[in-house]
DNA sequence: CATGTTATTGCAAAAAGTTGCAATAAGAGT
DNA sequence: ACTCTTATTGCAACTTTTTGCAATAACATG
């Protein structure tokens, strides 16, 4: 059994079933060590289940989002991208040349509660995209 | 002339141009008073300049964001969403039942400083939309 | 106000993402 | 192991979003 299965009690007990689709899923997930386009994720999935379907992929993914096993993150262009649950990192995103860098979530907790306090919402915990300028594209500007 | 020829000049001053795309497009968002997906919006503007098409508004709404016309704002199934500019806020989404709330943008202004100082990355200043919990639905949870 | 440059648009076709529903298969119970 | 329930999938059709390129029209200039 891939390393995936280890996910299977985690589903069963809340009336949920692990499926070779996906297994396939959070095997690529497991191995990418960075967020995908779900578009990727269904190239590199159909090497582990050659049956699995796009519209899977894509159900499979809000899926195991909703249940904390992956996590969604919006990227410049207003789509998602998936990572593997456990890396607890946000990112910064270069508006002009789109590199980009983690974010320790430590230096959000305190925005997340400011937020909960003030807003009367609780369990604040996305995770976030920011954008800005990286120091290499500031050069470019200021010569 | 619609109230959104004053943005024209503005636009003129970069080397870009107003049509009536545009126009249409400005109108829409001004008189929305709330951010629209870009379907709503090519239907809403079709109603101002009848010949306008689909992959029109796409660009248009890229292109006002862009140039700080127009905010895009993430919504929690991943598309972009636009409302004009100047209404400097951010949101709070009810994961449970959609609900949402607006945040003033000085509650990021540390946050947005502390990211600029710890990353080297300038200009952060993206539009941000949180999800949590909203006060009704925790009443639901906790019965 | 006619002209030329080129930013912007429309068209057509492709790619990405979504939905409803019947068929399949996970896994609980026997 | 077999059966039954129903969560999950595949299929097919659909909607949304993107792209390349030729045609159009904004507007700076003379």
């Amino acid at each position: 059994m891939s390393c995936a299965s280890e996910y299977a009690p985690q589903l069963r007990s809340r009336g949920f079933r692990m499926t070779s689709q996906r297994m396939a899923i959070l095997h690529v997930l497991r191995h990418a060590g960075t967020h995908l386009a779900p578009g990727e994720i269904y190239k590199l999935a159909r090497q582990e289940f050659p049956r699995i379907t796009e519209p899977t992929v894509y159900r499979t993914l809000e899926f195991l989002a909703e249940n904390g096993l992956a996590r969604p993150s919006h990227t410049g262009n207003g789509h998602f991208t998936y990572q593997i649950a456990g890396e607890d990192h946000h990112h910064v995103v270069c508006r002009v040349c789109g590199s980009e860098i983690e974010v320790e979530h430590q230096l959000l907790e305190n925005l997340y509660r400011t937020l909960e306090s003030t807003s009367g919402y609780v369990r604040i915990d996305s995770h976030m995209t920011f954008f800005g300028v990286c120091p290499e594209c500031q050069k470019s500007y200021s010569s």
